[in-house]
DNA sequence: ACAAAATATTAACATACTTTTATATGAATG
DNA sequence: CATTCATATAAAAGTATGTTAATATTTTGT
């Protein structure tokens, strides 16, 4: 990204941007709302759990939740047999929240 | 996107879920990023304008402003010379808020 | 130890996104 | 009316993303 935007005058520093938009990126599909939605409301699932639910292939779930857990998004603890599956940082919410809330969607 | 998730426990709805992420997408993006920044502060600027502050090519610019204005996001208003690009949805601020509030960013 | 269950990994493919360079359009001005 | 300024468009190339299908790994129960 351009070296320019470090001097700028926007409320949101350089930096953060990159953040944001990585994240951004990370959670900007319909199948990764709807992970991060039922996270958010159990607070943890497996992932058998969460293909129940989405009703999803396997491995196409299995490589949405690795790619959000490599993003930093989630946080994945194996029990057992089962791999647990939770919102890594608690102000990630407040995003999802407020598109839930946003009437202009 | 699958047809079952139109009957999940999800807070949020299908087609919120497409039209969220179709959003998210849309912005998920540094330069983007720094555009509506940029909007919301001034409420609306030209293209030569957001060019200056921005420091990138015309046609990135122009690229990413036009992306954004077919995808809903941003207004675009021809005055003479000149073309003012506006934020569309005042709700769309609230995200961009969010994300500038968010301390785990 | 063996079979089944839960999850990840790989490869292949299609599609979409970002950026650059070059060119075109249309409005304003001397 | 020719030039300059503001912006868009097109083409090309590179990179990233989403999906499917097949296979591997790890754990559990028998």
């Amino acid at each position: 990204m351009n070296e320019a935007l470090q001097q700028l005058p926007l409320r949101i520093e350089a930096q953060k941007l990159e953040k944001a938009a990585f994240i951004l990126k990370a959670i900007g599909h319909p199948i990764r709302l709807a992970i991060l939605d039922l996270l958010d409301q159990t607070n943890q699932m497996h992932v058998s759990e969460l293909q129940e639910k989405l009703d999803i292939e396997q491995a196409l779930l299995s490589h949405h939740l690795i790619k959000m857990k490599d993003k930093g998004v989630l946080l994945a603890v194996k029990k057992g047999k089962y791999i647990y599956y939770s919102i890594a940082d608690p102000s990630m919410i407040r995003i999802i929240d407020c598109i839930a809330q946003c009437k202009a969607l």
